[in-house]
Parts: structure tokens; sequence; C-alpha cells
DNA sequence: CGGAATCCCCCACGATACTG
DNA sequence: CAGTATCGTGGGGGATTCCG
């Protein structure tokens, strides 16, 4: 995805901080986009949370799933895993700083969604309702 | 989508501001995640702009995808549509007011990504090499 | 307890037409 | 010019089972 915008800036014409922009928000709205990885990461901005937690306290997921995030925002730097050597086994996540930092920008969205909330629904149901 | 953290704010325990905010971020999140919500929102954001234009100026997208992703952008109220009853047809589409405040609302985003993104790579490296 | 492996489904998206 | 219609695909995600 987004070859087009990446791509062109190579080495083409004046490379238009417009398009940069734009990549630059979709890669961290790709990276947060999946349908749990914003609510592992609220979990695990809190403390250090196990796995099993995750899997109560994130209603609706599965294993796999959670798993599969979990990697995923391990891989991104944005939550660290701790293996305590137990039995039985004791793994533990928490948010790292960068996550943190990243769940502290997203207060400007959540604030626009907020104030918006009402018009939108409203642009919708007069869309939906005339067509 | 969001079942979970949704429902359990119906009438349960404390409505837990926490997952209230999941919510809310996962709303606008999903609302510009598509592959080209973002990039035809800024063309849009420059000005009134021609459906040929940004067929143009978004590169890669596909006619369908184009109509798609408008139609959605227009029935939340980010986009208003303007048709020009001339020969030929002549459609424009245009920023609104909310649209340009979300955009806005998105720097912080921007600035968080640019602030780490070598942190982020670093990571991926790492998780990557060593598994 | 904390996963990994397998199977299946759905839908966002791409390609390729046709049209007022 | 600004769309619609139709068909096909990939991968995100669900359900289930097995494992150290």
């Amino acid at each position: 995805m987004s070859q087009g915008n990446i791509a062109v800036t190579d080495q083409a014409e004046t490379p238009d901080p417009g398009k940069l922009a734009v990549c630059t928000v979709m890669e961290v709205v790709n990276r947060i986009s999946g349908k749990w990885a914003i609510g592992i990461l609220l979990e695990a901005t809190r403390g250090p949370v196990r796995f099993t937690e995750l899997e109560r306290s994130v209603s609706g997921i599965s294993r796999r799933m959670l798993t599969l995030t979990l990697r995923n925002l391990e891989r991104d730097g944005l939550l660290e895993r701790t293996v305590y050597p137990t039995v039985p086994p004791r793994v533990e996540y928490e948010a790292t700083g960068m996550a943190r930092e990243l769940y502290e920008s997203l207060s400007a969205l959540v604030g626009w969604a907020e104030r918006h909330r009402e018009a939108i629904a409203l642009a919708r149901d007069s869309y939906d309702g005339r067509g």
C-alpha cells in the first residue's frame, strides 16, 4: 500500500510536504487500526498485565488474535514482554514510553470525535435518508 | 466490531472512562483507516477538487475506490459534494470544517510518528533479527 | 498458563467493463 | 466527465484443536 505516495518522493520534483504527511499519518493509523490493538494498548498502559488478564479485559478477543496483536505491538516497540520462568509460566506485557506518548497524542483525536460525534450522526442520517 | 467495549457501557458497573476512550479512538481511526481516505481528504483540504483531478493526484487509486471513498467521506460529513449541471458534468469535492479540524488533530500523531520512526525501525530489526 | 497450528469466511480492494 | 456494475482475490479475523 501507499506505493504511489511514498515512491514519488524518491528524487522526483518538490517532495511536497503534504504527501509526506499523508504517508506519515497512514503509517501510524495502520499501526493501530487493527480490531484489537488500541484496546490492548490501553490495558497495557495501566501497568504490567498478563496474557489471561488481557483475554478477559479485552472483551470478545480470541486467543489467536490476542497473540498476534501482542506480537505486532511488541515488534513495533510499543509493548515490552517479560517472561518469568516459573511454573506455571507467567508472562507480562507493559506499554513502553513510546506507547504512552502515542496514547497522549491520540487525545486530540478523541477531542475531535467528541466534538463532532453528533454532527457526524446527523450527516449520516441526512445522507441515508435522502440518498 | 467493538461490540464488547461499547455494549459493556449500557448500564453495567462504572462506565470506565478508559473503555469509552477506546471506543472513541476506534471510531475515528476506523473512519480514516481505509487505503485512500486520508489522501483524498488532504487533496480536498487544499480547496475544491474535481473527480478526475483526484483520480490523478491520488496515485494508484481506481475509479471504483475513488467513488466509494468519496461517498463514505461525504456520508460522514467530511466532504461536501457540489454538482454543476453543465455539459460535460462538473462535480467538485471540498473538505468541510470538520474535516479540516480533523486534519489539524492529526498533527499530534504526525509528530509522534516522526519522533519515533527510527526507534520503531530499530525495534523491528531487533525483533525480526532475534525472533 | 500462554501460546502455536489449522481451517474457514468475509469483505476491502483491484481489474475490467459499460453509461448518462 | 463522472460515475455504475460485475467478477475475482488476499488477508484480517473467528472457531477450534493441540502443546510445553
